[in-house]
RNA sequence: CGGGGUGUAGUGUAACGGCUAACAUUCCUGUUUUGGGAACAGGCGACUCCGGGUUCGAAUCCCGGCGCCCCGACCA
């Protein structure tokens, strides 16, 4: 793409009205819009970065048998008062609007009715279990208080999977492939290093339930860390007893601010009773599901990549989600230059190579530098009369201080290597 | 929902109760520039969040509302 028709703008400035470091750093590079609090459009810069965790995220549930479709985000109150969760005096961060006769319909906070009323129609048999739909959508909370940035909004773009299986053993066997599955995604996003497996408090089903929690001072959860076993427990359920359930020892446990990046849930029959979805098992007999649920905010992973991956001139995308894998500046007016930059530009796209190409005619090297250092591509390719003359064309990473010549050869050959 | 803070061009800030609301940046015109947010000249852009009040006079003081940020409670 050429930044001369990317419409968006880089901002020298900080948003006076944002605090937190992953809100302004996006909203300084363009990758998103504030509306209002807790609500954000993106940009497109920010949209291809949601789409590349998107993606991951679909690889990794397909990989463990997921199945995606979409639920609507309009929701029947009839089925929600089955579980008992339409009043407001049960939840009170729904958004509820009303059709033209009057019919109440609720917007999705969260999707355990949906799904458990869908299943409903399709689960008869032992031979129609285990299944695991999953999708992403929009979902809408009606926080009291939304805050830091894109990590907690009044809606959120979001993944969810729910498992159905036919009893405990085999929603157990799901449970821990989930558990891989995510640990995958984040190492994938560039926050494995950061992100532990974290013990939380269960509900009626389960003694635990389990959180996947990144560490940094931007997070609103306090943990208990245990580095060598990578392990850590979430504060709402830190006491001596569950440590030691744990084989953990409180003095070698570090408290740490984190941010819940996802969490996984044995939910048992808690949704599946009152829905009535059960199954004929081998002998006739009719048996409930056992149901799981397993989400991620996209948004916020987001932004706590941002939290944790940036320095004091913008962010610093990992690879595997950056918007582009290659910031292409041309600097100068000089003729030599333009035709090697368009040049080099379109053999990058022919080879498949995601690079946005700052062609802007009228802007000078050092915006163009900041510019790339804010939006964070993780390569910056300079081309200019000193690197032609010099025999190329000058690669950097973001990471790095000093850029290096090269020619076009080992440039494409660089840019090419997969990891 | 409790507590604290805050609201002025697109953005970031200034302005004693008193002149045409100032500066920077963005943007537009022109000249000159092109390896770290270039220089010069000119220009556009604000019912000072909304509604009341005090006053000869309000961006400024008072009351009410709303927005936004932070702490808490709650939550992915």
């Amino acid at each position: 793409m050429k930044q001369s028709q990317l419409f968006t703008k880089t901002k020298k400035e900080s948003p006076a009205d944002e605090v937190s470091l992953n809100a302004e750093l996006l909203i300084r590079a363009g990758y998103i819009n504030k509306e209002m609090a807790g609500v954000y459009s993106y940009l497109p810069l920010g949209l291809k970065v949601i789409k590349k965790i998107e993606n991951i995220i679909r690889e990794e549930m397909d990989k463990i048998g997921g199945i995606e479709m979409r639920t609507s985000v309009f929701q029947n109150k009839e089925v929600w008062e089955k579980s008992n969760r339409w009043d407001d005096e049960v939840v009170d961060n729904w958004f509820k609007t009303k059709l033209k006769n009057g019919t109440e319909v609720g917007l999705s906070f969260t999707n355990e009715e949906a799904y458990a009323d869908i299943l409903k129609q399709y689960i008869n048999s032992y031979k129609d279990l285990p299944v695991y739909p999953y999708d992403f959508k929009n979902i809408f909370r009606n926080e009291a208080r939304s805050k830091s940035g894109i990590l907690r909004g009044r809606e959120f773009y979001w993944k969810a999977l729910y498992s159905f299986s036919k009893n405990d053993e085999e929603h157990n066997i799901f449970y821990e492939k989930s558990k891989e599955a995510y640990k995958n995604i984040f190492r994938r996003v560039g926050i494995g290093h950061l992100t532990y497996l974290t013990f939380a408090s269960g509900g009626t089903f389960s003694k635990f339930s389990h959180e996947f929690q990144t560490v940094t001072s931007a997070g609103e959860d306090l943990i208990y860390v245990d580095p060598n076993k990578g392990i850590a427990i979430n504060k709402e359920v830190y006491n001596d007893e569950v440590i030691e359930s744990l084989g953990l020892k409180k003095e070698e446990l570090v408290e740490n601010k984190a941010v819940e990046v996802g969490n996984i849930f044995s939910l048992g029959t808690k949704f599946s009773a009152p829905f009535e979805l059960k199954y004929k098992d081998e002998n006739g007999e009719e048996k409930l599901v056992i149901m799981g649920s397993y989400g991620i905010g996209l948004g916020r992973l987001m932004g706590t990549v941002v939290e944790v991956l940036s320095d004091d001139k913008g962010i610093i995308w990992p690879e595997s989600i950056a918007p582009f894998k290659v910031h292409l500046l041309s600097l100068g007016g000089d003729e030599n230059v333009r035709n090697g930059a368009e040049d080099l530009y379109n053999k990058l796209k022919e080879r498949g190579i995601e690079v946005l190409f700052d062609d802007r005619a009228d802007t000078s090297a050092g915006e163009k530098f900041a510019d790339s250092d804010l939006i964070g591509i993780p390569y910056r390719v300079v081309v200019s009369k000193r690197s032609l003359a010099d025999g190329g064309f000058e690669v950097k990473k973001r990471t790095e201080v000093q850029g290096k010549i090269i020619n076009e050869q080992e440039l494409i050959g660089l840019l090419e290597t997969k990891n």
